[in-house]
RNA sequence: GCGCCCGUAGCUCAGCGGAUUAGAGCGUCUGGCUUCGGACCAGAAGGCCGGGGGUUCGAAUCCCUCCGGGCGUACCA
């Protein structure tokens, strides 16, 4: 509806003045129709004619042009043109609410969460896994063949840190006595030698010997392709079990499966391999007796792909990943989601690619968010400073859940923590509150779950929908199917901005239409129910439509 | 020091070039409702949109500057 309609106005335009314009319908208040644009004033300028004038012209224009969809066409303020779509049209509206499939035929390659094995799962992981989720999401719906990546650290320092520390609890390298521990246990277990060898990194002087040398035969191991040995038996294992608990978590949070785990060894060689060759031709230059990228001509920062010791930076290996997107999928685009502490991290190695590589470079997009926190605070894991974990946030939710004495299913505990993460515009940091995110009063997902279930129990209780031929809506019947009409609209700027937030905005809208709707409509039993069933139907399709977009369940009662 | 991001009601946030009154939620205050699940609805109070300058017919929205905060700034990720 709407891209017909601003084809019209273009047209009129190009008609009337000879003017080229990229026109855009925007939403004004109802009480001035259902779309607005503001050419008039745009051409203002170009014409060098009263804006008033030039709206008065098109108006006359538009009103003969679009009489069969547009009961009114009016100018108001300073030269704003309104149009009033006629109800029938409106109703037609509502029965084809599908984004246009914008991205048909594009392949988007979606990389989120990506956790590291051997180190526990902070906040910021769980934000990522949840939001990540989201975007994928849009983008499928919009038609892309969707590919979701999980990468994450099997290689580097943390995973020394651990295996010293495993190690030294298993009294020798003997993978055998791995067994020994509960499968339920073994994710705490790893978090907790985690834990360890990063104090004893930081506090003990032959440990933290100890450790660098664990990490390099970490790397050893896997140029290797050692299997066999104590070391990489228990190395193998240990990876395992991480893998295994990330997916009992994905799954847990009900988010769509990843397409592909990419573990960091699995990069590191094609990273390696490339930074070299690429050394050889210039790109990356010598300095210090470490390969870096010099990003001060592009007004960056200068950064190491390849230490002193030989062994390759994260930088290296994101070349690395990288180019394994690109070669195996030929991505449109590619949408990488971490923490804002890595932005400049990342335009250093978007930049040096560009170098060998522009098409990845240029068709790749990295979105940032802030630190994930706590309302109030938390009792902090003492070492480590202000990090919350994933488990945290999942268990506060869980108790504020509790305190309502309601008894929240796991579904909505989920619809709480996804919508309090969803609501906000990606980019800044995340107060997380707990009770605010559970409460059904306010913007909030089990809000938006219980606004759905209503619905549902009210058309249980009237006649089958019936087929509705509506002539004239009454006003806040209007007002709910016109809300509803804007759906589309809503998903369609949230995929091309890849801000989920919008859905969360536009959802609630919705509700709170509806509901001022319901408090002075009567559905089952008016002399209008076919109109107003259908309407209410209509709005629960959308909200549950709307809520997996999010990854949130609605389900018919709760 | 330099670079990037942020600063909107008491709190958490939308809005990011347009409409007399800058919007929500929570909190506060008034009304309504034994309701098709009132956990809602109607309304009030509360903001020189961090300060100052500029561009524009029009700026919370763009540019400059200052103040305040976060992050980054070579071998962590």
């Amino acid at each position: 509806m709407r891209s017909e309609l601003e084809a019209a106005v273009a047209a009129v335009c190009k008609d009337l003045f000879a003017a080229e314009l990229a026109v855009e319908l925007t939403r004004p208040n109802e009480q001035f129709g259902d779309y607005a644009t503001n050419v008039a004033l745009q051409l203002a300028g170009k014409l060098g004619q009263k804006p008033r004038d030039i709206a008065e012209r098109l108006a006359v224009k538009l009103r003969e042009n679009l009489a069969g969809t547009v009961a009114g066409v009016s100018v108001a303020g300073p030269g704003f043109i309104n149009l009033t779509l006629r109800d029938a049209v409106l109703v037609r509206a509502l029965d084809g609410l599908e984004a246009p499939k914008r991205l048909a035929g594009k392949t988007y390659v979606v990389e989120y969460s990506d956790p590291n094995p051997f180190k526990p799962l902070h906040a910021g992981h769980l934000y990522t896994t949840l939001v990540g989720d989201m975007i994928a999401r849009l983008v499928e719906r919009a038609g892309a063949k969707t590919v979701r990546i999980n990468y994450g650290g099997d290689v580097g320092l943390h995973v020394g840190k651990c295996m010293w520390a495993i190690i030294r609890q298993l009294g020798g390298e003997l993978p055998d006595k791995l067994d020994d521990i509960p499968t339920g246990e073994r994710p705490a277990w790893l978090g907790t030698r985690y834990v360890e060898g990063n104090s004893a990194y930081e506090d003990d002087g032959a440990a933290k010997t100890a450790i660098v040398a664990t990490n390099k035969r970490v790397y050893q191991l896997h140029e290797a392709g050692d299997h066999d040995s104590p070391f990489a038996q228990i190395y193998w294992t240990c990876r395992q079990w991480s893998y295994d608990y990330f997916k009992t978590l994905y799954n847990q949070l009900q988010v769509a499966p990843f397409d592909r785990f990419i573990p960091e060894s699995e990069v590191t060689p094609l990273g390696m391999g490339t930074v070299q060759e690429q050394l050889a031709r210039g790109v990356y230059t010598k300095s210090d007796n470490a390969v870096v990228f010099n990003g001060e001509p592009h007004g960056l920062h200068t950064r190491v792909f390849i230490n002193t010791e030989g062994l390759p930076t994260y930088e290296a290996k994101d070349v690395g990943l990288s180019l394994t997107k690109w070669r195996d999928y030929h991505f449109d685009r590619s949408i990488i989601i971490t923490a804002n502490e890595q932005e400049q991290y990342m335009q250093v190695v978007i930049a040096s690619i560009t170098q060998f590589a522009p098409e990845p470079a240029e068709r790749t997009t990295h979105l940032t968010h802030g630190v994930v926190k706590l309302q109030g605070g938390v009792k902090m894991s003492s070492r480590k400073g202000n990090v919350v974990t994933a488990l945290q946030i999942l268990e506060a939710a869980r108790e504020a859940g509790a305190e309502t004495g309601r008894h929240p299913s796991e579904e909505t505990i989920l619809a709480a923590v996804k919508y309090a993460f969803a609501k906000n515009r990606i980019g800044g940091d995340i107060i997380y509150d707990p009770k605010e995110s559970i409460a059904l009063e306010g913007n909030s997902g089990p809000y938006l779950q219980y606004a759905h279930a209503r619905a549902r129990s009210i058309l249980k209780k009237a006649a089958a929908e019936q087929h509705h031929t509506i002539e004239k809506f009454e006003a806040s019947e209007r007002s709910l199917a016109r809300k509803i009409s804007e759906f589309p609209e809503a998903v369609e700027k949230a995929t091309n901005e890849l801000m989920p937030h919008h859905i969360c905005t536009y959802l609630y809208e919705l509700a709170q239409t509806f509901n001022s709707f319901y408090e002075r409509n009567r559905v089952v039993g008016s002399d209008r129910e076919a109109v107003r069933t259908a309407l209410v139907a209509r709005y629960a399709d959308t909200l549950r439509d709307g809520l997996q977009l999010l990854g949130i369940a609605a389900p018919d009662t709760m």
